[in-house]
DNA sequence: AAGTAAACGAGACGGTACGTCCTGTCTTCTT
DNA sequence: AAGAAGACAGGACGTACCGTCTCGTTTACTT
């Protein structure tokens, strides 16, 4: 179980890191060009090489997947009420408050665009959504729901539909009128 | 008040139209390279210049939008059972159905991807949604549905949410499933 | 793991100074890959951090000049047959066979090439040949010729043009119909 | 006899091409920044497209050529004044006019530069030099020269040292003083 | 029949973004 | 302190694609 070798050379710069994902979530969400935000302007915005980017990340996408987890890190918590309806209710709350954000749903948007052209980055959206459905689903098993995983795809589903598809804004309301139904449903 | 003028110079031709449509859904569906299809490699796919498809349509959005209306032509009916259930396990099976097909998937994913980079397609796909859903609406309001703007959100939200992230095939089941636990959702 | 190499701890590796320069040489001229050599190539196949290059040149092209002369060390003699085309073939041959051999002749291109697009790397270039020049110029003033300098030119401009444009092999044989030429030049 | 199809679609525009041209000569000889000179900066400065300089030259080196043709358009004619000395007086101080501008030095060196490193760049090189040597060599031939493959290598040699080696200002001068060497050389 | 207008296949154009490569510098650990 | 390893900023490269703009040809209606 030799590692075969210490580390040698320079190590991976911390800041640069940052400055990229930074970059990335300010330019996607703040700027006046909302439009598309390039991987040079991306790297001008950093005061960063361009190679930088590209040595860390397979791609444009992987690289926002992770401005997304660096900028949403605030782990939705599994949320433990009592009651399904109320569980529900914080998670989906809580989530419908982070694709709320500007930046957020900016990233998602941009992310979600570039899997469906890059194999690459559908492979890594596809295990995000994953994870965060994994999560739902404990939660609803854990409160008996009916179809755990059906109920969670329609949380999401509606999340990403009135992103992507609607445009429309995310807002809590919806997230605890969708709680409540998805709680009372089934026999 | 002049009548214009009566037209003069050569019609559409018909079979480009056609053509132009065909090879969009053979190069996103059937093709070996699945991956990005170009204006310039549907026209060459075509025989067909490339201005005879921006002289028609006002952008590559639009025009797959017009290949997935040709192709999944078959509108899907507003059926009357009786029962919520019943119409919405036929609503959302035809749905599903259609969305099934590799050819239908792949126009929905580029359409929906295009739309995440340019306006005019952005509208034109929420135009596009939007009277899918106010049909399932007035479906779900006839069968006294409690939420039926919710209960529409909820049902395509799975459908786009299986087809752009999980990239899950769309299982007639699941349909039946989805409308089985709508239709028993509220109090 | 052996490294093969022992580190001397504080003063300049001469090992590492060779093998930069064999290097250079092996990958100019010998590679299947004949064209452009980078120093990233030539610190890797010299198995040589590239910051030891650039500690001890302060150039790409300084460090192939070097290489140059390591490879051609062996200094053309100013020779004395008491002719001037005695001593004009003499040293015309010993030269032309020196840039005949694959290994100067790529250094000789990349070096010309680099001195177009930097300074630095010109002026040593300069430097070198103004020292090859004087040594002939010195031997063409001591055989009476009418125009030393321009005997000069006329001799490397014949060298460099041939390697440079022609990318012609040079042949002793052309050496000798160049001595005699210029030997038997003015009135 | 039908060529099959006669030419379709848009021509080549004349001004792009002498845009991009104009642009790089620009560049060349008259920048403030006499460094590197990009394809990106060409294009900008000739308001082109870089595709559009890839549709038309095979490589940077090859559009740079056409560039020096174009501005150097004036033949050197094969001047015929009786003598030897004469011609060769006429066409060396013709010719080396040319490369004493600012402009064509640098196209000169730019491509000679280019031409070590890009094999394309280098044939295309070689055909130009090979047309203007064999101008030469029709003259010397004309005038009984001994040698007139040798007196051409010489005479270009000198051009191409002075330009590419010493860097130094080619002068009318130098022409006359190497027409009049090589006018009475051998026997 | 001649004239005129529009659509067509073809393909060049300006522009934007991509991902790769290379130079010269900087940083970390090793000897 | 010098070296091997390798990350970094910066900048150029050549390619792909979009939507627009000509060409010369073909088709249809109008006079």
């Amino acid at each position: 179980m030799q590692t075969g070798r210490a580390h040698t050379g320079r190590r991976r710069n911390e800041e640069a890191r940052r400055a990229i994902l930074e970059a990335a979530v300010d330019l996607l969400s703040g700027g006046p060009g909302d439009g598309t935000v390039s991987v040079d302007a991306i790297a001008a915005a950093a005061g960063v090489g361009k190679q930088t980017i590209y040595r860390w990340w397979p791609s444009k996408g992987a690289m926002l997947l992770d401005a997304l987890a660096e900028y949403a890190e605030a782990e939705v918590p599994a949320p433990d009420t009592g009651t399904l309806a109320g569980d529900l209710e914080a998670f989906l709350t809580a989530t419908f408050r982070l694709g709320a954000r500007p930046a957020t749903a900016a990233l998602l948007r941009k992310i979600a665009a570039e899997a469906q052209q890059d194999e690459h980055t559908a492979q890594l959206l596809h295990a995000f959504a994953q994870q965060r459905r994994a999560a739902l689903i404990a939660l609803a098993r854990r409160g008996a729901a009916p179809d755990p995983e059906l109920l969670a795809d329609q949380a999401f589903g509606v999340l990403w539909y009135q992103l992507l598809i609607l445009h429309a804004p995310l807002e809590e309301e919806a997230a605890r009128r969708l709680a409540h139904a998805l709680a009372h449903q089934g026999h």
